[in-house]
RNA sequence: AGGGGAAUAGUGUAACGGUAGCACAACUGACUCUGACUCAGUUAGCCUAGGUUCAAAUCCUAGUUCCCCUGCCA
């Protein structure tokens, strides 16, 4: 269903109810006209960010956008030890390139909210957690990180700490020494007070402060504390005006921690007057600045802070894929593949370099919709969705991946000896008639791809074959007449002959105005004299398992044992030109996109064009004569089963030949063993398995 | 054991007491100067058991299964 017309998914219901309620009241503080909610996405900046991000920010941005609203970009950085400047780059220029699907980013278009760092805030933090302690609300607790998590109780078995009531006094005195730097990392943290009893693990009296002496990439070393997440995530959606704050499922048991923190802080607080979400009010904050500073450390002074709302949805998993930042990181720093940016990767880099457009990213994203439903989609439905945006935005262009020589003997040669160039022309995207048509030169010394010939062909084998007349895409008809083959009998160049009368690709026209001849296959090709290599990465899945780890419990024993292969190939020069990152089909074979590797586009002299193959076009050829576009390996019985395949994805059925036998027959069903549709397999393995 | 969530075709996702739809996948076929695209059709579903109701995917009760939670990570 078209995404305008879709019915309202559950966070826009909220969204919705809010503001037909007038809940937030943003109207005072924003003085942006009209903005009745924000969203934000806030990383951490240890990692690259991937297609699972992907769906995080398509969210939030289209809730801003859709509801008038603003969209902030924010570092969650409350941790140095993990985070790093260049992850805080890649992450804004990732933001920038996904959002540039919406028209917009967080710092620029109608929906901006801006960027930010929870660093920023680490001076309010510090400032309300002072205050928390004279509240009786936090404690300075001295015991070690082994000991509190032996005293961290059981179901039914309380929590202890032998600090918990130290006077506020002493308390207030020691967190001014772990900020100071007076005690070492580890020594004392500051937790919150709430309930060593509780069922939810978050609530027995959670950190709140650690002592860590790292340098920071934002503040440096002007801190040796630092608030740990529960803490500190909703004062940054507090001070940003978030209203509703979007997360993973994870975060359910967190929840009642972020609210009872928020609640924490206004206790005691006066009462201001834009609402809460609780229905309270909040502090007038006409005249101040959407983006507080760290000069805010006593802001606001003695009214209740913004209380936000989470809500939490399901995140994005892909079958096949690997998303976990610490399994990713272990993929790149154990050369699995070559950097966060390498094509196969799932991070937004990589999938950039491969050649995926935003767009594509931004369809998929709503087409699987937001519920709280724990799901795994299926990864060509990304495959898919690129496909889709890329068949009406990529122009067309031929090359061979795999060439062999085919020479038209009734060539004409012209009076200096050489052959005739015939300059045709090429459609530069059917689906858009607009693009137009451009020169491509034939001159009877062509290269094929070698899997469009075969000596003697089937019934179901269209292309070229000794005696089988075949289209050559936009040029003439040619029908094989012999074969060249070397010492060891393979074919090093097909011989064929033309017919004047097809050129440009048309079949002859009878009187009556149709076709009198028939081809059932058209091929594409390149002038041997006019073609230019180029290195052509073709990528496969980096995991053969559908669930990477799920049978050993151990991803990397599903990765793939081959994921990228390299062709020589001979493309058409006008690619040469192409600029870093287009994109492009390559008929027949797939769309594809120029890599960075290639060097720059205005150095077309000393290029090395390199492409990536960002997928396969689909193949719906029937039975074994198919398979141009796709390397797989056809199906067949392996060690421990018949593998099935139903399109490109690979099912396996442990079940040996006889058991097969008998199951189909109790299911009643008349199918053969060795050819199961989805849904007999589909019948089967319910039967079998029991799901 | 305790707490927090979720269960609708193979995979996703609608329905908000009133005819179980849609997309993707699979399978047929049509069309085609890309075995692409496009179009038509087919297969296939409410976790289970009770209850309320004229009527239940929806409300109630009891089960079942799956996911998350005992970092000084986020």
């Amino acid at each position: 269903m078209p995404a305008a017309t879709r019915p309202p998914h559950f966070v826009e219901q909220i969204v919705e109810a809010d503001i037909a309620a007038g809940r937030w009241d943003l109207g005072r503080a924003e003085s942006a006209g009209g903005t009745c909610m924000r969203t934000r996405f806030p990383p951490e900046p240890n990692g690259y960010l991937h297609v699972g991000h992907a769906k995080s920010i398509c969210l939030n941005y289209a809730l801003a956008m859709k509801y008038g609203g603003r969209f902030n970009l924010r570092f969650d950085d409350t941790n140095p030890a993990k985070e790093e400047q260049e992850y805080v780059d890649s992450i804004v220029r990732d933001m920038r390139w996904l959002t540039s699907a919406f028209g917009g980013s967080f710092d620029s278009g109608p929906h901006a909210g801006g960027l930010y760092f929870a660093s920023d805030y680490f001076g309010f933090m510090y400032a309300c957690a002072c205050d928390l302690i004279g509240k009786g609300l936090a404690y300075v607790c001295e015991l070690s990180a082994a000991e509190v998590g032996e005293r961290r109780g059981s179901v039914g078995v309380p929590a202890t700490s032998p600090f918990r009531d130290r006077p506020p006094a002493e308390s207030l005195k020691l967190f001014d020494e772990m900020r100071r730097g007076e005690h070492a990392d580890g020594r004392m943290t500051l937790r919150a007070r709430i309930d060593l009893e509780s069922p939810n693990f978050n609530l027995r009296d959670p950190v709140m402060y650690r002592i860590v002496r790292e340098h920071h990439h934002n503040t440096g070393g002007a801190w040796c504390i630092y608030p740990m997440y529960d803490w500190a995530h909703g004062l940054e959606d507090s001070l940003e005006r978030v209203t509703h704050s979007v997360c993973t499922l994870e975060f359910e048991n967190h929840r009642p921690l972020y609210d009872w923190f928020v609640r924490a802080v206004n206790q005691g607080r006066r009462a201001g007057v834009l609402r809460t979400s609780e229905g309270g009010a909040l502090a007038d904050r006409s005249g101040q600045s959407a983006a507080p500073t760290s000069t805010g450390a006593d802001w606001p002074p003695s009214a209740e802070v913004w209380h936000s709302q989470q809500i939490e949805f399901a995140k994005l998993q892909l079958t096949y894929t690997v998303l976990s930042k610490r399994n990713m990181l272990k993929m790149v720093s154990s050369g699995i593949v070559r950097g966060w940016d390498d094509p196969r990767m799932p991070t937004l880099s990589g999938m950039r370099r491969r050649g995926y457009t935003p767009g594509a990213i931004r369809a998929l994203c709503e087409d699987v919709g937001v519920t709280k439903v724990d799901s795994v989609i299926d990864l060509v439905r990304l495959e898919n969705a690129l496909r889709d945006d890329l068949n009406r935005a990529a122009p067309r262009a031929m090359g061979v991946l795999r060439p062999l020589e085919l020479l038209v003997e009734n060539w004409p040669v012209s009076p200096d000896g050489k052959p005739v160039v015939d300059m045709l022309d090429f459609v530069v995207n059917p689906e858009r008639p607009g693009a137009g048509t451009r020169k491509v030169p034939f001159d009877g010394r062509l290269l094929i791809e070698r899997d469009d010939f075969m000596e003697t062909a089937g019934a179901d084998f269209f292309r070229l074959a000794i005696g089988q007349e075949v289209r050559l895409r936009w040029a003439y008809f040619v029908t094989p007449t012999r074969v060249d083959k070397d010492a060891s009998g393979a074919v090093t160049r097909v011989i064929c002959t033309y017919d004047p009368a097809t050129r440009g690709g048309d079949a002859p026209h009878g009187p009556d105005g149709k076709p009198v001849r028939k081809v059932r296959g058209t091929v594409h090709w390149i002038s041997a004299a006019h073609g230019v290599p180029a290195e052509v990465r073709l990528y496969e899945r980096l995991f053969a398992a559908e669930f990477p780890g799920q049978a050993t419990g151990n991803w990397m024993d599903d990765l793939a044992p081959s994921s990228l292969e390299v062709v020589s190939a001979v493309v058409e020069p006008l690619l040469t030109q192409g600029e870093v990152g287009a994109t492009f089909q390559l008929e027949r074979l797939g769309y594809f996109c120029v890599d960075p590797d290639s060097g720059p586009a205005r150095d077309v002299a000393a290029r090395k064009l390199v492409l990536n193959r960002a997928v396969t076009l689909k193949d719906g050829a029937k039975g074994a004569a198919g398979a141009l576009a796709s390397t797989k390996p056809a199906s067949g019985a392996g060690p421990s089963g018949k593998t099935y395949s139903f399109g490109q994805t690979a099912h396996t059925l442990k079940l040996s030949k006889e058991r097969l036998g008998e199951v189909l027959v109790s299911l009643g069903m008349a199918a053969a063993p060795e050819k199961l549709t989805q849904a007999e397999f589909d019948k089967v393995r319910k039967h079998v398995t029991g799901r």
